[in-house]
DNA sequence: GTCCATCTGTGCGAATTCTCACAACTAGAT
DNA sequence: ATCTAGTTGTGAGAATTCGCACAGATGGAC
């Protein structure tokens, strides 16, 4: 039995479909096929069910997934060990961290964290749904709540506060009661910063609502509204200018992660401890 | 990571040599080494050190293998699993048993059991290791005593005994004090049917020491000597003949092995099933 | 309705990987 | 000393595998 084939099965049946699986290991989603055929082929099993737009796993297919799915765990903890096995401060560390942070807080200073340890290569991915420390889609992340998954390290590294920011004309041509918003789409609704934006805003008028903070920062920079952005956003752009509005504040602390795996190689305690100071 | 890298080097950690991970996985020796050389890269780690006549592996290699062991456990409980989903009485079932049972008990009546299921591929394999129903190199043992592995389920299927069996003509003309013997070689002094022997032989003399059953057998047909045979063994050849000599006879209990995982196969029920009547 | 994004399937050329045959070397047996 | 069996290493051709480009099909957004 080839352990590639298993490789490519279980991935797919953890992603759900070929392509996702064909992503995330990297591949074409044509080989992903061409495996798991050969692997039912190499077991005499009808692992899937091929269905016009999906694959389904058959009962025997998610029973070997469940059986098979241990390897996989093994084969991330496999590679931290290897990360981890590396004593020397080198080596490519994958960082994950919400895409404003990442911008505005870590890429710039990275040129420091190189000149300090030519040995290292970083790759930075901003997104908003957290990547995966288990599956060693990244070594370290950055998040603004407390992780709950096990075998996870957390240490809070920074806070930061919101305010309300808009460009310096909108702010001088325009009435209290007639200020209008710009906030996070509904789906963000429960988060704190949205919340203390809605409960401020009252009955004015939400002018624009958008997934990405980058998008808030530059449409109150054309005038349209005030948005909420972190000060070390808002702070740092002569475009926006602060509308203190008093009241207690709202803040998110920022969470440094890592896995137990990797808490003691040099590489990445050289990279945490400059996120640290990133954050300070 | 390559999973099939893994797999080969688990393979080479497991059996010590390159040749001999090649055998077990059925590939050539280059491909072994190519792919240990590939995860090493890939790991930026040094596994394994190349010395003239051996791989060795590094601290690292150790390491790495331990943690990686559990994948080559889920991944041989996957073939047992697969092999376990198949509900047709069909398939290719794997039966390990000492040589002499193979040949003599189980080879001759296989023609009755491929007709009771047609669809049943048998690989009969004859040898006096054990082979190790774990890493699945079968799916059915007969074994001479007990196994207390884990996982495996034994059940008590047949007895047979030992008698000293020479030529006809070496019986009549050699006076009792005169006998010779051919027995086991020293590695099998511990076992019952060879300690069995050397007490009746006492100072007599061991003409022929072998390793193989079926080699005693063929001795003692040509008149050299005695040699202690199973009775199965013996009652079925003409030219051979017994010897009583009083006393409790020797016996070996026949055991029936195969792992929890397959228990409830139709193939390999029907298979074990065979066996009982084989020994009955 | 149209457009767009996403998913799976097919055929072909390119890149990779494997096997084979041979070589060099060692340890142990004869 | 010679021979045998077992190990790893090298080079070349063959076999396999992969990715690309395109097709077909579906569901959702507008």
């Amino acid at each position: 039995m080839d352990w590639t084939d298993l490789q490519h099965f279980l991935a797919l049946a953890r992603e759900g479909t070929l392509s996702a699986a064909a992503r995330s290991l990297g591949v074409d989603h044509v080989t992903v096929a061409r495996r798991v055929a050969a692997l039912e082929a190499a077991m005499s099993l009808k692992l899937v069910d091929r269905r016009p737009r999906s694959y389904e796993l058959t009962e025997d297919g998610k029973r070997i997934a469940k059986i098979g799915a241990p390897m996989a765990e093994t084969a991330f903890a496999l590679e931290r060990a290897a990360q981890a096995s590396k004593s020397e401060v080198s080596g490519e560390i994958t960082i994950s961290a919400p895409p404003s942070l990442a911008n505005l807080l870590i890429a710039p200073k990275l040129v420091l964290l190189r000149q300090q340890h030519p040995g290292i290569t970083i790759k930075l991915i901003g997104e908003k749904r957290t990547a995966s420390l288990n599956r060693r889609e990244a070594d370290l992340a950055l998040r603004l709540s407390r992780p709950t998954e096990p075998g996870l390290i957390a240490r809070k590294i920074g806070y930061f506060e919101f305010a309300l920011y808009g460009s310096p004309g909108y702010l001088q041509a325009t009435a209290p009661h007639a200020f209008a918003f710009v906030a996070y789409d509904s789906s963000m609704d429960e988060v704190p910063q949205q919340r203390w934006l809605m409960r401020f805003a009252g009955t004015r008028e939400i002018v624009l609502r958008t997934n990405d903070l980058e998008n808030q920062a530059a449409a109150a920079r054309t005038g349209i509204g005030l948005a909420a952005l972190p000060e070390f956003l808002g702070e740092a752009d002569p475009r926006l200018q602060r509308l203190d509005i008093g009241g207690r504040p709202v803040g998110r602390e920022v969470w440094l992660v890592l896995h137990r795996d990797l808490r003691r190689t040099p590489a990445v305690r050289a990279v945490a401890s400059f996120l640290e100071d990133c954050l300070a």
